[in-house]
DNA sequence: TATGAATGAGGTTTCATTCAT
DNA sequence: CATGAATGAAACCTCATTCAT
């Protein structure tokens, strides 16, 4: 079996990374066994370990995945034709697609993991992000309010709305039915209040 | 019979608890071993068994723990005589003692346990506690503010600031220096502007 | 089974010793496997790691103790009031006692294990252990030769002698027929041609 | 209709075989994998199977290469002009290579395995070297020495200097420094006193 | 009742060997 | 013929749990 083309190895790796994803959301990462993953890609348990390390490093493939997805989801290719608004109902909208959960739970996996080890690297990874989100949040907020009032903490604002983001998938993972989209649009409304000039007249 | 006062082995479980807490929320429930737990608690792996069924229990009694200590954040003994927004300031403002990651950590541990498991009952009981503390935000709300406007959602509001929460809980849990309480006085700002009748005036 | 005796626990290292110092030599280290070590010794695999980090760990402690055993026989107690004569012979005659070759098999597999990894302290030690011998050989052969002639390398003949010793080892191991006695004695004879003063006369 | 000539296969084949022998002699049997040996002979792993049936036959072929090797030491092709001292002496001489430091390895690890294995065959074929080699020492010492005094156990010399041999060779493994040759030249020394007929004159 | 030595099932990982390409 | 991906048996080791003391 020789001499096999650079795609098919891509493949094979990329539906090892699909069946343990999908295993180590179904039972955890701990819980979820080489053997299983390999049944699951339809291989040998060894053959995984032509494509990557051991465990942890699978593990960490797809979590990192599961992370890289959640970034994204913030960075709407169409944003720059997009008000603050209609982003911002798009990104919470993709919240209720149900495989946004296996997302959600190995996102959670790995940040226990990295609370736990004081993982300084990933933290500040987050932190990051969590920046670049803020500041994207209010550049679209105030493109489409313009600038904010005196007395409205719009950075706080922003990062309420990246926090309400966390909660929203929490949320999302414990019961599917909440209407996040409502809430999203109750948050818009307040928004509005306190920021488009149209309000007090 | 007994030779040992219940008080005695009421002492003695619940300092397993606190051991076992310790040890799951620092290496994880899966990778804390039993024998940790014991040494920890300064007993012998053999004596956790009579009090806790296994492993599992054990870990189900902590989580609990954690549950219902994040539950009763909610439920200060004091909101009868607190408005709205001076019980959502306490609440929130717990959130910045370190030791509340703990709780965190083993939440979402039995979170993704439950997700997992497809366990009804539990997520069933999350549901409750969602419900109820909305109702109490919505309550609380309207003694403050008086009826909503119509065109303010403020069920959605409420389940919009649950949401929050956790996202708080969470980004406290990555980012220990992240000010949530600015973010919450920022939530009360847009509330307040939409709901206080003193605005547009 | 908790609270048992110091007494209890070192004999049942011994036992693990025992099984597996015979598992290594019948099998070789590499080939013999914690499993049969602990059939041989009538406990569980999983008790061995009670007593012993790990495979290594174990086999190192066997060799040591074969090294150990090899190096007590050039060390004979009632060295002090024997000739060299004497006690050349006594320690050349425990190399036809059948057990000495485990010891044999262990040290050559610990030598090539040293050899391999360059493992300067250990080679240090076996370099140690060479010239304390000889050292020994020298004294032993001037108290009972008196000081030796200009044109005899007393020095070498020690050297060749504790060479010779291994070389008995190692052709006992393969042919436990073969008669190292009279090669002692004949080595003997020799060596009394060379120093003792009756000769030449 | 083989594609290859001969000699092509056959260099492919001792290619092999010179990997194996490092690989061996560097890891040690059981640990070198083929793998690491295909690397070494620039090859794949599948290939070595074209050439050798199994890793136990490639490891039987370096043996007893090494194995001719250490016999051939002895069968100076120029010995039949040489006298005993001089084709001894060069026969220890050529331990002073670091080179064969590979064969005594090898011979180890074949002498170790054939013990294990209670490998009769192995070890006849072990013991007529040895009294090939001892008839050869016999005859070479008479002819230099003429027929040896009654006293002097001739043939037991001849077997210690083949052990002493072996010693050398273990020694020179774990102490490449030290000096054989000189050990050698003591015990020609103290032959010549005893066999030598200018001896006492 | 507490202890902690022992169990042994089960997990991860390695690697000799095969065989489709 | 060569390749090297895949297999899968088998090894090491861990650790929840038990139970003799």
């Amino acid at each position: 079996m020789a001499r096999v083309s650079d795609a098919h190895l891509a493949a094979r790796r990329h539906s090892i990374l699909v069946a343990a994803t999908k295993c180590f959301s179904q039972k955890g990462i701990a819980a979820a066994t080489m053997a299983e993953i390999a049944a699951e890609a339809g291989i040998s348990p060894g053959a995984i370990y032509r494509y990557f390390e051991n465990k942890d490093d699978l593990a960490r493939w797809c979590m990192d995945e599961s992370a890289e997805a959640i970034k994204h989801a913030w960075e709407n290719p169409t944003s720059a034709e997009m008000s603050f608004v209609e982003l911002s109902r798009l990104t919470f909208a993709e919240l209720n697609k149900p495989e946004v959960a296996i997302d959600t739970q190995l996102f959670l996996e790995r940040a226990l993991i990295f609370v736990r080890d004081e993982h300084a690297g990933a933290l500040g990874e987050f932190q990051a992000e969590f920046e670049k989100v803020r500041a994207g949040i209010l550049f679209l907020m105030e493109r489409q309010f313009g600038p904010a009032p005196e007395d409205v903490d719009v950075q706080a604002i922003a990062e309420a709305l990246y926090g309400f983001y966390w909660g929203a998938r929490v949320m999302k993972l414990l019961m599917p039915e909440v209407n996040t989209d409502a809430q999203v649009e109750a948050l818009h409304s307040l928004i509005g209040h306190a920021l488009d000039k149209t309000c007090g007249k």
